[in-house]
RNA sequence: UGAGUUUGCCAGGCAGUCGCUUCGUUAAACGAAGAGGAAAGUCCGGGCUCCGAAGAGCAGAGUGCCAGGUAAUACCUGGGGGGCGUGAGCCUACGGAAAGUGCAGCAGAAAGUGUACCGCCAGCCUGGUAAGUUCAGGAAGGUAAGGGUGAAAAGGUGCGGUAAGAGCGCACCGCGCGACUGGUAACAGCUCGUGGCGAUGGUAAACCCCACUCGGAGCAAGACCAAAUAGAAAUCUAAUAGUGCGGCUCGUGCUGGAUUUGGGUAGGUUGCUUGAGCCUGUUGGUGACGACUGGCCUAGAUGAAUGACUGUCCAUGACAGAACCCGGCUUAUCGGCAAACUCUUUCU
RNA sequence: GGCGCGAUAGCAAAGCGGUUAUGCACUGGAUUGCAAAUCCACGUAGGCCGGUUCGACUCCGGCUCGCGCCU
């Protein structure tokens, strides 16, 4: 199910190619981390790719955010925002974590923290 | 009109844009489907899978008025007993204490083959007195009516009776036992007989007894593919033996087994959704539920899919997210709707 | 997802159906020229809600929170 969208100009998509899929591919950001970036209820970990596009993990742990619905609704708050953003990226893996409390911010907070924190990434991805 | 009880249902809708998962058609696009009443807690019960088969006994655990429903249950329905409420209704671990063992702090005379602290009592002895039926004291008794303690003190009321009292006797009520009647049964009775009732106190969510139920583990079960383990060394032991069957024994399977050393791996596919399934109608039953006919296919992810934005309408949206699947229970929950019924106020 | 365990004072940690030990810490006193050590004394406890019982920290349910194991 490839279907090489790569030459359509403003790729919207997210398909599994533009995620961490297996454990081995969370080790190996966690292993060798180039830089990270963390606001009030996020952490970024960021490491150079090995395709040619920026790939996104999520890890939500249950024990900072407590009900089910709260952790899905981050992690669809995440993935709309990285996939919206996608296009501008530089090829990186990222892996995402949510800090505590951050279950109990509303969408718009949570949308413009992490807004935040991908500008932060592309100003540090330049250099 | 107000207050309430029970049962059932809904859980934001519609349109557009950009995305996600599965399936299908065709050849990069289109179409279809896409979380809950609790998906939750994992408290019960099953299916399914493995443990050779899932057998017997012991241990252990659970359930506990009766009858029925069900695949099964600790659930549900109907009925009985007890309690609460003016009522509609609600609650109810509700077998056995005359098989045995234990427990009851403090208080109290006494807490279990019952007891005599205060009190009451004729007679006896002593004192007082002229004397005594009166008064005071004493010893040995009688007594369970009265007082006091406690959560609990062993039938209740009335009459008789007595030195004082007492089921000591009687009547009514209560209780036990046995009949009879009604009911499938639990149980009930303005029924009959019988027992004076210190028989037989309480506690079994204390041990226990009785009846019934339960083999263990869980989809991270299990199966397949690829790769790897394979292999080796040392020690011990062998048919009245060793070991597996996840408490033990019987029973039964296997024949080499057990332990240690060192070395090494953890990716994919499947199980995975057609099921004790849902809807309509007819019908049996007081009901839970069952039978029959017709129709429908309704999530299946695996770093894990339902979202974001905009517009609009309303009641302004609570609790909350499937992970093998069902049936219940429990807990969380903004509100709204419908039906039946009860009480209250006023009017007729 | 499944299975199991726990919650007792500021901290640690026992036992039990009948007023919850003990140690460290805190506070006060004694001792000392002052302190440490030592001695004496004081106060501070059953996660929450129900039920059984005369009486529950204990027995039985239901919630909440924490921890461990299976990959």
């Amino acid at each position: 199910m490839r279907n090489s969208p790569d030459e359509l100009t403003p790729d919207f998509r997210f398909p599994k190619s533009t995620r961490l899929l297996t454990a081995t591919d969370y080790s190996d950001v966690f292993d060798a981390v180039d830089f990270r970036i963390s606001s009030h209820h996020f952490l970024l970990l960021v490491k150079q790719s090995p395709t040619d596009r920026s790939r996104l993990g999520l890890i939500i742990a249950k024990k900072h955010v407590k009900l089910a619905v709260q952790r899905n609704r981050l992690k669809r708050l995440s993935r709309e925002s990285f996939r919206t953003n996608n296009a501008t990226f530089p090829n990186f893996d990222l892996v995402l974590l949510a800090k505590k409390g951050a279950g109990t911010r509303s969408n718009n907070q949570c949308v413009k923290e992490l807004e935040f924190i991908w500008r932060k990434f592309k100003n540090r991805a330049k250099t």
